[in-house]
DNA sequence: AAAGTACTCAACCGCGGAGTG
DNA sequence: TCACTCCGCGGTTGAGTACTT
């Protein structure tokens, strides 16, 4: 097995993405869709991995990507979840509309960790810990200051997002997430939402104002709805879909593109 | 103000599974 | 069945930033 064979090749470029590169693999994703990431950074003039492209598309450039900073809604899904899936990341997302596996995974490690552990819970078995591992652990930690601060987008390719996250940040229900979709959905059917939106579009999500403890009450109940089967059933496994599909065409996203700059 | 420490998060690495010839 | 390629996942790393002393 070992390195990707992609990866042997000379002259490839590593570490973070350009604005330039962010942009040619933008357009070229807009123009062509994926079709087979080996040949993506060839055809998109990048001097880069097929893995590196998918990697920079799935976790910063997806249009249908949510900024900001977990909700507390998302957060108490977040630990939910995880009690029932583990380290299952990518399972985890697909119930989390805009975030994806890298940012839950960032997320759980830098931050919800260290939650659990200051109220007294095993982040790994979700049971309470000893006295002495609580002791241990509320010496040993503090509260982090960056929970509440937004991440700023730094390159949005739609403003759309940026604007939600300024909602959150303002704690004002504008909900402009769920136009922000449904202008994706109906106007242009360009994304395979599938697994991904399939049951969670009902979710309480842009609704800043909804109470949280209510919300948080209702979990065990929804968590079982929108888990079903998967819980028990490793073999059921859904991947998420690809975002992009062949059978869209250019013009299509590029109408769509345009609605919201 | 400077140095040290802690934290975040984008990106890489390595592995396993699926598909194909 | 085997060899190979490609994709996707989870774990890990390291640069940049924020905070503390």
């Amino acid at each position: 097995m070992g390195r990707h064979s992609c990866c042997l090749k000379q002259k490839l470029r590593k570490g973070l993405w350009s604005p330039d590169e962010d942009e040619k693999l933008f357009n070229h994703i807009i123009r062509f869709g994926v079709g087979c990431w080996s040949s993506v950074p060839k055809l998109a003039g990048l001097q880069r991995c097929g893995k590196s492209c998918r990697l920079r598309w799935l976790n910063y450039l997806r249009p249908d990507l949510k900024r900001g900073s977990f909700t507390q809604e998302e957060e108490d899904l977040i630990i939910g979840l995880h009690e029932l899936l583990g380290n299952r990341w990518s399972q985890i997302a697909a119930h989390l509309p805009g975030r994806t596996d890298n940012e839950i995974k960032n997320f759980w490690n830098s931050s919800l960790k260290k939650k659990l552990k200051q109220r007294g819970i095993d982040p790994t078995t979700h049971k309470p810990l000893t006295h002495v591992e609580t002791a241990q652990s509320n010496h040993n930690s503090k509260d982090s200051i960056h929970d509440n601060i937004l991440i700023e987008p730094f390159f949005d390719p739609f403003c759309a997002v940026g604007l939600q996250a300024a909602a959150d940040q303002a704690g004002a229900n504008l909900n402009l997430q769920e136009p922000f979709h449904n202008s994706f959905i109906t106007a242009s059917s360009f994304f395979q939402y599938g697994s991904l939106m399939n049951g969670t579009e009902n979710y309480p999500y842009g609704d800043s104002s909804s109470n949280s403890s209510s919300w948080t009450c209702n979990m065990g109940a929804e968590l079982q709805r929108l888990v079903g089967n998967e819980a028990l059933n490793w073999n059921s496994e859904r991947k998420m879909e690809p975002s992009f599909g062949a059978q869209h065409s250019p013009e299509d996203f590029t109408a769509c593109f345009d609605d919201f700059i």
